[in-house]
DNA sequence: CAATATTTGGCAACCGGTTGACAAATACCC
DNA sequence: GGGTATTTGTCAACCGGTTGCCAAATATTG
């Protein structure tokens, strides 16, 4: 079969086309097909299409490609299929460490099953999110969001477009993985009671986080379950800062034990009060939440409740990459587990002096 | 273009006046053709090519664009010209926190600038970077590597085919973003000998590591210069654990001042010697390098030779990106100051009792 | 006003795969 | 062997932009 059916199909047509094939230009289904004296339609199914062809054109195109060194074209393929092999992962604030995890688990899944993460942080904004999730929407199989700050309702309508997985909120009709905060608290609660609380503060965090709202609900659960007064106050950040700031409030709250949205500000929030002479955990008790990176380096090591943010982060991949191939419950809610950590930040309440 | 601000997404009225185009495919350059009445070349133009059109046909094309609320499709669009308005990043270790700041200055410039990034992890490992490098190649316009494993060849070799940057490494013939190490070691040193300590110990990061490398000789000229002593340890791996497994060799080197190759080798450090009983900084002063995210947890705080990594970050991105618009110098080398943070963990020592 | 220079818009050929329809080749059955 | 059921490979029409070339339209100039 040497002689050529089509002529000069690629006849010379004035066009400044890089014929010569330098080492730069990657090879393309065409020239498999030229190799192998095959159709390109027929390298393209034995290429992505297991079974389609016979085992002998198989092989034959198959040696082709490792000769030419192919490698597909991700927009050839992505632009009639509409399938890119990358999905997108938003957070609210990159360099909240509380995220840290979260993205590693999910790049780790990516990678391992073949896909890309492509990253993008929404500054806490419901309106950058929104923006940065419509921008992605273009050009991944599927989105991850990671604390989403945006109301319910823009979710669910991105949720239409595309597989939509989300992380520490619950969004009715969109898959969920959230960790369950109940027996983390009541660990956390319990502990505080059995050494002597009575009262205990809740730091809220960002007034549209679906999260505070579960955290401050358990709290006030369990310190009912306990017999413990409960008492929330707000920050103004989920910050190292913000915890600074709430010092005086958690001093003229009276309460003995905090529970803090999160482990910055609990961070924060000792510092600022061993800065003006309370001794931690003798005077006050800390609690925060989540177990990030660094939550042990201070003195005393924090107390927390830990969720386990790179399951949260891989679970999430997961249940993406799932619903991309067509497995799982389109709805399905991943629940994890929390559980309190405890270190030196927490303790027994010493009698006053 | 801008967001429409009325917030008509939730109004369930005009809903209904989406024509068939209704649930999937999204408007094109045909259909704004259509609409506006010329030739889609037209409209391609119009929208890529500024001053290309008049100025009539451009506001007809824009508003029919409007009206469509046309999106480009990027695959279609890279397809031929190979353009992607994507940059990767891999970073040695996503949980490491010396990234986070990187991470967020590229992340940050790259959406100031309309691109997107791509994040990958080589997980400390030379041949993974590799392959994810490569893996990215086919996606994305430029590559960002911080603190890469593989050696020199292997970058310039990549960086054959797309632009390259290079965080915290030098690297001949490549674009390159370095904190110059100088200037805030030889703070830090001559804090050490002012505050009395004759002999320094300096715990080295991977072999591999050129920035160690680069560490320990601005160490030794320090010294040197202000006449101390300079010994240098090896640890395991450049963590928290590593810290705390170099405790041993610290104690037995006799130094009396000890920098480490990264913050987190120095807070292991610091936390083992605190639990065999030795006082920070009374018996021995320690200093750590880049000022991560919680460095100044610890009590004492850490003292730290900064590099301004969301700088590097940033600035990687911007060389990268002038590059990329055929600006700049190709092979440029971006040096960022370094800087002394003076906190708790070093200091005077005492006359040991 | 004719002649030339400059804009402006249209045509069509790409970029590199995917896939439905179909025919040729091969296998299977009686 | 003839006839039907299956494989297997080919054809051709996309996917949605970009861009070189050219001609029509318009502007500039002598």
């Amino acid at each position: 079969m040497t002689e050529p059916k089509t002529p000069d199909v690629a006849a010379p047509t004035g066009l400044v086309k890089k014929n010569a094939r330098d080492g730069k230009s990657n090879a393309t289904i065409y020239d498999i097909a030229k190799v192998a004296g095959v159709n390109p339609s027929t390298v393209s199914r034995a290429l992505s299409k297991p079974g389609r062809v016979s085992a002998k054109t198989q092989k034959l195109i198959e040696d082709a490609a490792a000769e030419l060194n192919y490698h597909v074209n991700p927009f050839a393929r992505a632009l009639p299929t509409g399938r890119t092999n990358t999905f997108g992962l938003i957070v609210a604030d990159i360099t909240n460490p509380t995220f840290f995890d979260i993205i590693r688990g999910a790049e780790t899944t990516a990678t391992l099953r073949d896909y890309t993460l492509v990253l993008a942080e929404s500054a806490e904004s419901a309106v950058t999110e929104l923006t940065a999730a419509r921008r992605m929407m273009a050009t991944v199989d599927g989105l991850i969001l990671a604390s989403p700050r945006m109301d319910d309702d823009d979710i669910r309508t991105i949720a239409r477009d595309k597989p939509v997985v989300v992380i520490n909120r619950e969004v009715d009709g969109v898959p969920c993985v959230v960790p369950d905060v109940n027996k983390g608290i009541s660990e956390a609660v319990r502990s505080l009671a059995a050494n002597g609380h009575h009262k205990v503060a809740f730091v809220a965090g960002p007034a549209q986080s679906w999260m505070s709202a579960r955290r401050w609900e358990g709290v006030q659960a369990a310190c009912e379950w306990s017999r413990l007064d409960a008492v929330r106050l707000e920050s103004t950040k989920p910050t190292v800062d913000g915890g600074r700031q709430v010092a005086r409030d958690v001093r003229a709250s009276g309460a003995t034990a905090v529970l803090t949205y999160n482990d910055l500000l609990a961070i924060g929030l000792m510092q600022e009060l061993q800065a003006a002479g309370v001794v931690v955990p003798d005077q006050i008790s800390i609690v925060g939440f989540d177990d990030i990176f660094g939550a042990d380096f201070t003195t005393p090591p924090l107390t927390t409740v830990r969720s386990p943010l790179g399951e949260c982060g891989s679970g999430a991949a997961t249940l993406l990459l799932d619903l991309l191939h067509g497995a799982g419950e389109p709805t399905a809610t991943l629940r994890v587990e929390t559980e309190l950590v405890l270190r030196g930040s927490s303790g027994r309440l010493l009698p006053a002096g």
